[in-house]
DNA sequence: GGCGGCATCCAAAACGGTTTCAATCCGTCC
DNA sequence: GGACGGATTGAAACCGTTTTGGATGCCGCC
């Protein structure tokens, strides 16, 4: 059942049964209501991709996954964040189309989404430091928002965050106020934006209590379970090691578990412990009491702003450009306890 | 730049450059030259909203991803299975959309993306006993591939599923072998498809060997790290615990470990534990020595081959029904070891 | 020299909607 | 009673491709 057929079978116009679906004002409502119920009837539905041809929009947003090649990896936070994203995009009678490629065909992609109709705009995922993306998109003229930012970015752009550098800093603080002195950080790959400003949040709180920064404490990883295993298990065989860590994600953490475990180690006594809990839904951090002491913040609601963000942007009812910096909040939990007497 | 522009600029017909562009026959091959020539230099890309109209193809596949209202979890293996089939789409320049829909709206948005032409097809997730999304994909006519079966399910359809009851019947038998008598099974949902089988792989290596199912040691639970920590807790603290745990995800295995932890106990020597390992690229489970000793089936090779499938059953060359069972490698890594002497 | 056949190209009709522009009807006002 | 205007509807153009159904020209053949 198209437009067309549904016409004839009322006996009207095209036109004037798709004004009436539409609900333009122009259409008598006696008329509106009869085109309504017949449309009900036979369950007509209008088709996708007539629309998109006629109205010039795509009615779809993209999502560019690019997969590395070296280390295959899917981040973990992203099943998360599309499912927050895609909620809205739902409710919106938007598409959410998802480009896996390999990552050195990113930027002919965005090209590609552009110069093809497909998108009528994208989110830019796990951006980089000077992040090239972002004057690509510009430079095409793609809708955009960024979920993280781009330090080094001079152009403004659009960007859903959490304050990783305030959440680091908080951690930390809350370690030394417990009288550790030796503090490791196991972050993420520091090409990572995030990654950079959580190490930043992490150093200002050191300095600020006058204390250096050790480089053997400090690793950057990808954030893998073996790697916060290996990770731990190389500092806490140190001359003088951690009595506490800081770990970007939850299965860092789950990896310095196992790791002070094979040590003879307990969490929160002997060692202690705060990670960054993305709150992702199939890695829940405890129920009543959080397994671990964390910096948190809920990656799928980062999904739904920065999706609701994108749609506005290409609704195009936006004046200024829009950011929006979340706070994550530090949830006390089992891993942390005061430093142990040397 | 659009293909009535370009055909202007060449002095030729739409309809020529159409059919030069698209590798018709009926073309000089000098003019193919030119016209091929002269659309990368003008970087023309042909619509694709224009195309979708015209072919009245979609050139898309769906996932409908349902949203469940009471437990809000995000299937975890689903990044890695997206990812897999993410690939073979975008090789065949097909889009990807996902629908995330609460879980009441799953089939009215089956409906929608067949009345309205968004896909060509899509892949089923997750599939419950007797689902009911098989019978209504068929009556709507929209080709579909399964990941995973649907027992009690009367019509042939196209499946990818790993034999679930086959892996968990050998790792029944491998610890049987290493003397283990009490064998514990944290099972997923059971409603779930693949969780019944996986039971019945279990109960069927223990029957064989003259064993009873022991209620005690069996849970069917969300598969989450607190899921298998408590689990774990209440098993270990029965009057006659069992020695040994099959766990249907690796992160019911991390919750395992913890509960192992919380009540002193060893992993691989106090307390055997297999899991089952989807490979997923975030959660590799270990390196050159597997963490946990596992049944393992790639589910990102699982989601490829299951794209693949699908775009063959869209593309209409198939006759049969196709199918595709896979087998899991039983893999011995370090949290197994012979039962504990009583 | 006419004719069939082949190679090559094009005009125009789809595809299924939206949107522009114009037409009709009817009541009101002067 | 005719001009005007609002309410309602419709014809036709348009979106940018693909595809159908010719057209044209050229060649070889009888």
């Amino acid at each position: 059942m198209n437009l067309k057929e549904l016409a004839t079978k009322l006996g009207l116009s095209p036109t004037t049964v798709s004004r009436a679906l539409n609900g333009y004002p122009e259409v008598n409502e006696a008329t509106r209501e009869r085109v309504m119920a017949a449309a009900k009837r036979h369950n007509y539905r209008p088709n996708t991709r007539a629309i998109r041809l006629a109205t010039g929009r795509a009615m779809a947003v993209g999502h560019v996954i690019p997969i590395a090649s070296r280390h295959e990896i899917v981040n973990p936070v992203f099943a998360d964040f599309i499912a927050g994203a895609g909620e809205v995009y739902s409710r919106n009678d938007y598409d959410m189309v998802l480009s896996v490629v390999p990552d050195a065909q990113e930027e002919p992609t965005y090209r590609l989404l552009r110069a093809k109709g497909n998108v009528d705009g994208v989110i830019v995922h796990a951006p980089k430091m000077d992040d090239p993306r972002i004057a690509l998109l510009h430079e095409i003229g793609l809708p955009f928002v960024v979920h993280g930012r781009a330090s080094g970015c001079s152009l403004p752009y659009p960007w859903v965050d959490v304050n990783n550098r305030r959440a680091f800093q908080r951690a930390t603080e809350f370690l030394l106020d417990l009288g550790h002195r030796r503090i490791a950080l196991l972050n993420g790959l520091e090409f990572m934006d995030f990654a950079m400003r959580r190490r930043g949040g992490y150093a200002d709180a050191l300095a600020a209590r006058g204390l250096a920064e050790d480089p053997a404490l400090m690793v950057s990883e990808e954030m893998t379970e073996v790697a916060g295993h290996r990770a731990g298990l190389r500092m806490l065989a140190l001359p003088d090691p951690p009595t506490a860590f800081l770990a970007s994600s939850m299965i860092l953490g789950m990896g310095l578990r196992r790791a002070c475990e094979d040590r003879g180690l307990r969490l929160g006594r002997d060692v202690s412990v705060i990670i960054h809990d993305d709150d992702l839904s199939y890695m829940k951090n405890g129920e009543d009491v959080p397994i671990y002491t964390a910096t948190r913040s809920s990656v799928r609601e980062a999904g739904r702003i920065a999706a609701e963000m994108l749609l506005s942007l290409i609704s195009g009812n936006l004046t200024e450009v829009p950011t929006r910096l979340l706070e994550a909040d530090l949830i006390i939990g089992q891993s942390t306890g005061p430093a142990p007497a040397r």
